[in-house]
DNA sequence: TCCCTACGTTTACATTTGTAATCTTAATTA
DNA sequence: TAATTAAGATTACAAATGTAAACGTAGGGA
């Protein structure tokens, strides 16, 4: 519920992996892993540490290797992820930097047709301009 | 063009203030600053000093007090925050985590056109299904 | 002209992060 | 059972970051 404790990027990436599989042990994620980073062991070893210490990872020890589950949902880690980036955003530039998304990423028919259907039902109450929030408070 | 250098959190604040001024001095940081954060002036010195050394600020050093300029666009600023942002993520999940970030922000009805265009052309070529890269190369 | 002060520069220091080596201990095999 | 190995824990260390104090100096006012 109330996780204050930030993700590194590193340690996102040993997410990804354990989000994939719903669980798995750290030989699992060094072995993926190997496969986009030039991590050594050690490193991925760190950063499963890590994780358990910041209570995003959960070591099953009734048996070794440890079964390592992910404490938080994936899309749960997203939601906070990408609001907290846009919450430092110029609330003015919010809007392009979406459009900016859309542009550079791969969706799907499915996602579009609901991203339409979020954004028509939005138009009906969004205002004329959103006002830049960038000095502060007036 | 080739900024490698990424800007932090705390100096992506002080950046925020001279995009939205055009330019402007330390005392304007950190006046406007002292409006949303409780930074003591010396730490918005130094962010400032900072920023120079990545090269986010540039000052006119003709006149004292210095006038800063930002040496980065705000937009380009941000495209470039997003997008590696977005790179961390499972190409699975981009397009929900677009559609909650259209849920959790305010937007112009003018950027919500925008947007549904651009949905509506990407939406001839889009594919039926984007899968999941997380676990690396087959 | 001299001092004060605002503002730029340097130094400080704890924490987080990237990246890893090493140590320890449980488990497997000879 | 003894030796080897795999994997978890501890230690390492530099760079970045948050947060700020202290220092030095040019320019304005007495």
């Amino acid at each position: 519920m109330n996780n204050i404790e930030t993700m590194s990027d590193a340690g996102w990436n040993v997410m990804r992996i354990f989000w994939t599989l719903g669980q798995g042990t750290s030989s699992d994620a060094i072995m993926y892993l190997k496969r986009k980073t030039d991590w050594k062991e050690a490193t991925v070893k760190t950063l499963i540490n890590r994780l358990q210490k910041k209570n995003f990872l959960k070591p099953d020890q009734s048996a070794r290797p440890y079964v390592y589950q992910p404490v938080i949902a994936e899309s749960e880690a997203i939601h906070q992820n990408v609001n907290r980036m846009f919450d430092s955003l110029c609330c003015m530039k919010k809007g392009k930097a979406i459009e900016d998304l859309i542009s550079n990423s791969d969706i799907s028919k499915g996602d579009i047709d609901d991203m339409m259907n979020l954004l028509k039902a939005k138009r009906e109450t969004a205002p004329e301009k959103v006002e830049c929030d960038c000095l502060g408070e007036v």
